[in-house]
This record gives C-alpha cells, structure tokens and sequence, in this order.
DNA sequence: TCAACTTGTCTAATGGACTAGACAACTATT
DNA sequence: AATAGTTGTCTAGTCCATTAGACAAGTTGA
C-alpha cells in the first residue's frame, strides 16, 4: 500500500489508490470480511484527500472487491485470486476445478482465414494458409477470467468452429476429431493494459491489466495442433508454472 | 491501435496512445527505423486532437522508442522486446545472453531478516526463523530489464549477501556453497503496476507495468534453496515457458 | 445518554487534461 | 521556385481530478 504523492504520469490518483487496495486484496494480505482501514487513515496513507480515497473505494466496491457500510467500515467482500497452472499438460478446467464452483466457457464465433505469418511459423504452416479462427470468453462463477483468440489448422480441423460451439472444450473437441492427447509445446506471457473492447468482455474497470499468453499445443508426435491467444484479467487471475 | 474516446477510467487518453503506440513497435508490427504515421493521421485513428498525440509521442521519444525528425516523420528508434526463458533450468544469464551484448546485475545491498508466513512456506522453514534477503538490479545493454528481492535460508547460507556483492551471479554464489546444480520447482507470475521506487530503478515512464515472477529454485534433493520475487517492465520483457 | 468514530453528501477553488485553431519551420517532390 | 506534407510552438477555452472544509447520518461502546 505504498503510492507517491508526485505527478504520476497519465494515471489519476483514485486510480492508483484503488490498484494499490486491490492488489493487497487479492495478494492475500486482507481477507475476506477483514475491515480495511477508514478513509481517514487510507487519505494520510496515500497523502491524498479522503474525497479521493473514496472514489477509489467507489470503483472496487462496483467492482464487488468490497462494500461499505455507514458508520461501521468498509469491508472485504472477496478476496481470492485464481492460480492458472501452465505446464506440459495445460487444461483450463482440470487446472481451474476446485478453485471456482462453475467453469463455463461460451464460443463468442469462428471464421476461416488465411494465416499471418506469426500463426504460420507457430502452427508449421506457410504463411496464407487457411486457418480457423475462434473466440471465446471463459468464467468462474459468473466472473470472465479469460478471453481466447485460437487458431487452428484448416486442414485438419475444417469444422473446428462448429464443433466447440456444441461441445464447449477444446479437449472434447480434439478428442473428436481422434486425437486422445495433447500437449503445451511452448508459452509465451507478457502483460498491457486491456483495450476497449476486452474491458467490456472480462466486465473490466477501464484500463486494467491483463497476462497474455501465447501458447502452443502439439499431439504426441510434436504436431502443432493449436495456436492460442489468451487474456487474464491480472486482477483475478495468476498464472503458475 | 485501437483506443476509445469515452471515459477510460483514470488512465489519461495521451497514456493510452503511448501504451498503444508502443505495443505495435515492441509487439513488432512496427520495426526500427519505420516511419510512424504523421501526427494527424494518428490524432484521426485515436479520435483525439494531434496536440494529445504529440504528448503521447514526446513520451515515447523520452523513452527512447521513437525519435521525431521536423519537417520528415516520427521514426521507430528501439524495437525489440527481450524473451526470457523459464523452465527447470532458468539461468539468468545464459537465458538472454544473446538477446544483449552486455548483461550486467547489481546488489542493492542485503539484510538477515525473519521470515514472513509464505517466505517460511516457500522455503519450508518455520514462521520467523531466519533467513538473507538480497535486492538486486539487472541490466541488458545498460537498460534495466529486472529488479529482484531474494530471500535464502540463513542457516544455510549465512554470508550469501557478502559473496553475492563479489561474484554478481546466483548460480557462482550457489557454486560457492558447493551447490553444483540447482532447479526451478516452481515460478507463479502475476502483473501489476509499478511502484515509485521500481519507476525509478527501472527507468521506466511512471504507471508502467510489470510481470511480477514468484519463483523457488531447489537443490538436486528438492530442498528449498531460495524464493525470488522478480519484476520485469513488460515493455522490455516477456516471459517464455 | 453521550462521546467517539465511521461513512455519506454538499460547496468551492485550483491545476492539469484535452480540444480547437492558427502559424512558423523544415523536408521532399514536382 | 513552388507546393504539399511534415513537426514545432503559441493562445484560449472547457471539463475533470484533486484538495479543502463543513456537516449530516449511522454505529459502537462507555
């Protein structure tokens, strides 16, 4: 909970109040229904007007991080940070049950197109080749943790689209077409603020972080099978090696 | 490119094309020594007048990512973005050398200190028993691309901060102990906001973001031998597993 | 009941973010 | 030499972020 008091290039003050409050939130260091501090404090903690410090409040409380109640405090309302475990065998909801009650995952559409020449060395592919495009969006408990961008093989995988719209699991889907196994050849994570759209999608405060990780899945022979594209929202989800 | 004109909660609209800006060149759709698009062209894509779009870019030239040119163009300058890699064997050194000419790590300085709840867990000590903690600064080329604090069993490594401040690299330290080999059992990687004091080590444009790396190294035994907290400017750096 | 502490709401003033328009200075092409 | 396109600089105005102070309204414990 530290935040200077000195211009602080383009992000506004509530702002980085309501970041710093957030992370001491779902970092572990407040609980669920612990008190935090009262404005009064929180003001001469950041050096900023209890005014400011409200509005800070305002946002995670709309976020439903906490929730204040007149004359008594503000309080924790949810805490817990999900824990993406990245590995050889990368399955998003074997690695998310038991942290989460419901794990849903929607097809937000699919289209063919020709291969950029990122997808194409991802996949072995030549640049242009066709391609199949989805997009998904995937939540715990009402909440989006995650938005997917996954390009496929148009050869092996035509109907790719059609089938994840019905069966709702890339394993399913694989599984479908005869492939039993697969494994994550490589990930890539680096992290940016979301854009517009992604903040509508993930039910975002505007300007949040997101983890991209851009991973690549093969069959047992070392065949790229997948190349995906996915967002976390950083505030709700870490990811673990 | 794409950045919306509505309210974007606390982060102002020049940071935004700045951020915006500089995902495209060290994502790499824009390459070193190509021309941005002029100034009203740029205020046109953003919605936003050219005087916001100036801002945006004198943080960028301040940066050192682009350099404008009177009378010619706004050019690209620094493109690339390091790729560190992370596996059972993560070395700092051997995982970008060849990404820089010059790699070069200072110690911060060193303290004995007890060890908090989830430092004991993570080296699987007891709550509060003693343990070094270091702080470190690295550098790629002269531009700082990590800031590490690391904590290590006091009982096992009592003057580790001493030698560190003379051999500068973990693993000699480590050798220096009679450790010949170590490995990664685990890294957890999160992302947040800079701090002031990690603005400042890391030169970065305040506000800038970070991939934050919880990582346990441990002996051939799998016996903890340290817990490091890492911070990479996700400008400069990605994470590949 | 009272006192101390909490969140909720209002007014007012200041400085920065952003927009708008105009013109100067420089470069490249015709 | 002329022209179109670029970056550099200035003025002026509007809106939002932030500070400051005051008081209302609710809760808790002495």
């Amino acid at each position: 909970m530290t935040v200077s008091n000195d211009a602080f290039g383009g992000v506004a003050l509530w702002r980085r109040i309501a970041d710093a409050i957030r992370l001491d939130i779902v970092g572990g260091k407040l609980a669920s229904g612990d008190r935090l501090p009262s404005e009064a404090v929180l003001a001469q903690r950041f050096s900023a007007n209890r005014h400011t410090v409200r509005r800070a409040l305002a946002v995670l409380a709309e976020e439903g991080v906490v929730g204040a109640e007149q004359g008594r405090g503000t309080f924790v309302r949810r805490a817990r940070r999900l824990s993406y475990p990245i590995g050889r065998r990368t399955r998003f909801r074997e690695g998310l049950s038991g942290q989460a009650e419901h794990l849903t995952s929607q097809s937000l559409g699919h289209r063919i197109e020709n291969a950029t020449a990122t997808i194409a060395a991802a996949l072995a592919l030549k640049p242009g080749a066709k391609v199949v495009r989805t997009e998904g969006l995937s939540l715990a408990d009402g909440r989006p943790v995650s938005r997917s961008t996954t390009w496929l093989p148009y050869r092996l995988f035509p109907d790719f689209g059609e089938r994840l719209a019905q069966l709702a699991s890339m394993t399913q889907v694989f599984g479908s077409y005869g492939i039993a196994d697969y494994s994550r050849a490589s990930t890539r994570i680096s992290a940016r603020h979301a854009d517009v759209e992604e903040t509508r999608l993930l039910s975002l405060a505007p300007g949040a972080i997101l983890l991209v990780s851009e991973a690549v899945d093969v069959d047992a022979e070392g065949g790229p099978l997948s190349y995906a594209l996915s967002r976390f929202p950083a505030e709700r989800m870490e990811l673990v090696v």
